[in-house]
DNA sequence: CTTACATATGTAATATCATAACATGTCAAC
DNA sequence: GTTGACATGTTATGATATTACATATGTAAG
C-alpha cells in the first residue's frame, strides 16, 4: 500500500522527487499569481524541502548567508513570508519554525502532527476537525476565519521506538 | 438563555463572580496537588483574571514589578509557567500570551476562540474536534499525545459590528 | 530549636525571535 | 534611458524567553 498522501512526513518514500516535485508545483503556482520566486526566495523553499521539519528563521538565515546571500535577519524573514503568502510555507507557532508545505496549491487547512522525538512535522486533513471546530463555534456566536491546529505526539516510527 | 458555560468571554456575566469563582477553584486545585499559591502566583492569575484577554509575559511582569513584586522576566515567567502546569493558566502560542483558564480543574484541552478585533479569547470545548484529530492521526499511526487548537475569527460581539 | 533540605524569589546577563527604517540594486514599461 | 515597482541588503532595535547564580523562606528530622 502506498503512502497515504496525508502524512508523507511520516512514510517511507523518494524525498528527491518528493522535494522536487513540490518544487515544480511552487513554481506553478507563483505564475500562476503573478509573484516572482526569486533565488533567494527558491533557495528558501530548497531548504526548507531538505526535511520534513520545521526549521527557524535564523537556520534559513545561515543557509542562505553560506550561500552567499544576505546575513541579515529580514534576508530570511522576508523569504519565509513571501512563501507563507503564497501557501508554499506554513509557520508552526509552538516551534517559531516554518515548515514547506507538502500540499501546494490545494485549498488546505491542514493540522499539523509534531513528533515530539524526531522532530517530524507532518501534514494531516482537517476538513472533518475543523467541521467541528466550526460547528462548536457557531454555538458560541463565534465567527470563525481560521483555525491553527498543532497537535505534538509520536510519529509512527518513533512510537515504535519507544 | 443564559450564556453558554463554554464561551463565557464572549457572553455578558457577572466578571467579579466570575474571577472569584475561578480563584476559589484554583486555591483548592492548589491544595488538592500540594502545590502553594504564593502571594506573586495568586496575584499573577488575578491580573489575567481581569478580563478574558490573553496578555503577555512582559505586561504581566510591568503589573507585578508595580505591585512590588520583582521587575526580571523570570518572575513573571516562573509565576506564569507554575499556574500552565497546574492548568490555571492557558498559554496562547499565536499570540505569545497567557489567558487565565475559565473551566480549571476540569479535564478540557480546548479549542481556542480568539477574536481579532477585541482580542477576547474563549474556550471551546473541544471533544468533538479532538476526537475527529485523533482518528485522522491514527489513520497516518501518529500517537496523539496533545493539540493545541487556536482560531481566529469575530467574536458575537464584533461579528455584528463588522 | 536548630539544622538541613527543598522550594521559592530576586537579579544580572544573555539568548532567541522578529521588525522598522532606510539605502541600493534590478527589471520591465513607457 | 528614465521612471516606477519591486526586491535585496544593512543597521539598528524591539520583543520574547532562558540560564545561572545569590538569597530567602517554609518544612521536616534530629
Amino acid at each position: 500500500m502506498p503512502a497515504p498522501d496525508n502524512a508523507v512526513a511520516f512514510a517511507q518514500h523518494d524525498h528527491t522527487n518528493c522535494a522536487s516535485d513540490v518544487m515544480a508545483q511552487a513554481e506553478a503556482i507563483a505564475a500562476a499569481r503573478g509573484a516572482r520566486l526569486t533565488p533567494v526566495r527558491r533557495r528558501t523553499l530548497e531548504i526548507l524541502l531538505e526535511s520534513h521539519r520545521a526549521m527557524g528563521a535564523y537556520d534559513v538565515l545561515d543557509r542562505l548567508a553560506a550561500d552567499g546571500y544576505g546575513k541579515q535577519p529580514p534576508v530570511a524573514y522576508r523569504a519565509l513570508e513571501f512563501l507563507v503568502e503564497l501557501g508554499l510555507v506554513h509557520r508552526i507557532n509552538r516551534l517559531n519554525a516554518f515548515t514547506a508545505c507538502m500540499h501546494p496549491g490545494q485549498v488546505h487547512n491542514p493540522a499539523f502532527l509534531i513528533c515530539r522525538r524526531c522532530n517530524l512535522v507532518a501534514e494531516a486533513p482537517a476538513a472533518r476537525v475543523r467541521a467541528a471546530l466550526e460547528s462548536g463555534a457557531a454555538e458560541t456566536g463565534f465567527r470563525l476565519e481560521f483555525a491553527n491546529i498543532e497537535a505534538v505526539g509520536l510519529c509512527p516510527a518513533c512510537a515504535v521506538a519507544a
